[in-house]
DNA sequence: AAGACGAAAGTGGTTGA
DNA sequence: TCAACAACTTTCGTCTT
């Protein structure tokens, strides 16, 4: 737990994460950034001459994955240049020109329409500007790949903001993932498979426990609740009744047990609809669950105090 | 009547020959 | 490349509250 507390003021959840490096405070719960541009928490430095000025300023435009040109574009020299070449040279000088406005025209165009798209899905899963960076920084390399040949520019975004959500610790399922873009769930996982695995992004596998403070908040259970549904998931990773199983379906009967325990009881099926798996799923995980950390009479004792 | 439970058959993805 | 396999889903009938 942080040792500052404060409200997500979009969702009232308290599960903020800080990322010191770009300065921004986010809600693990719905993704909102609360601050941006934080202080800056680089060491401040004074210049006394040019080299130093040099290696130190930090300043100047920032560099960014969400402008096509990463905000530093590069050409092939000015028109004022070529009064120093002559010949041969200057035929060079326009061949190169020719071939770098075709080339990044045809991919600027490309990346353009991407991150407008990315950009769209991003806000409307309410995702941190750090994961929409990432997004389009996997993208652009699948790009200069070649690997959107034959797959739609849409279905490649949703697979880099599907694998950037993972990368930052805050997944989105794909069913969350499908419904902003658009693009059929089984395509977005092709594609995300095929782009991980071509670009050699390394993935662990997503930790249940990041599901949990969105579900909660999604079910309205109280903070005991969804403290008490971190132990047990805690617990049955150590009992190693996780491996294998879908993250989605753990956490969502570790919530329902929680719920359970603490009075807030909902259905496995309202469970079931905002966790993106079926009542079978959680009714499966629930016994498991029951069954391997004595949690039994924990419920009926709570069951019992309802009769009471 | 709604929710919980469980069996059986089907689906999509992984793995190992 | 194909078949076996595990996890998950869908569907449906039964039991419980």
């Amino acid at each position: 737990m942080p040792t500052y507390v404060k409200k997500c003021p979009e969702c009232g959840g308290i599960n903020l994460l800080l990322n010191k490096e770009r300065g921004e405070m986010i809600c693990k719960d719905c993704g909102l950034v609360i601050e941006e541009k934080m202080i800056d928490f680089n060491q401040e430095w004074s210049s006394h001459d040019h080299e130093q000025a040099d290696k130190r300023r930090r300043t100047g435009a920032p560099m960014t994955y969400t402008k096509f040109d990463r905000g530093m574009g590069t050409d092939v020299g000015q028109k004022q240049d070529i009064y120093k070449l002559s010949g041969k040279e200057r035929n060079k000088f326009f061949r190169l020109r020719k071939w770098q406005h075709r080339i990044s025209t045809a991919i600027e165009r490309n990346l353009k329409l991407a991150l407008a798209e990315l950009k769209r899905v991003s806000s409307y899963l309410k995702l941190p500007k750090s994961v929409e960076e990432e997004a389009a920084r996997i993208y652009t390399l699948a790009v200069q790949r070649g690997l959107v040949r034959g797959r739609s520019m849409e279905s490649v975004v949703a697979g880099a903001l599907y694998a950037a959500c993972r990368r930052h610790e805050v997944p989105r399922t794909l069913d969350e993932l499908s419904e902003a873009s658009g693009i059929d769930k089984k395509e977005i996982g092709r594609t995300y498979r095929f782009i991980t695995r071509e670009l050699q992004i390394r993935i662990l596998p997503s930790n249940p426990v990041d599901y949990i403070a969105r579900f909660a908040s999604a079910l309205k259970l109280t903070a005991e609740t969804q403290s008490r549904a971190v132990e047990i998931l805690e617990q049955a990773q150590n009992s190693e009744l996780t491996s294998g199983r879908g993250p989605t379906g753990i956490a969502a009967a570790s919530l329902y047990v929680a719920s359970l325990i603490n009075n807030e009881k909902r259905t496995q099926r309202e469970v079931a609809d905002i966790a993106g798996v079926t009542e079978v799923t959680i009714r499966n995980r629930y016994k498991e669950l029951l069954r391997k950390l004595n949690l039994m009479e924990k419920v009926s004792k709570t069951k019992k105090k309802k009769k009471d």
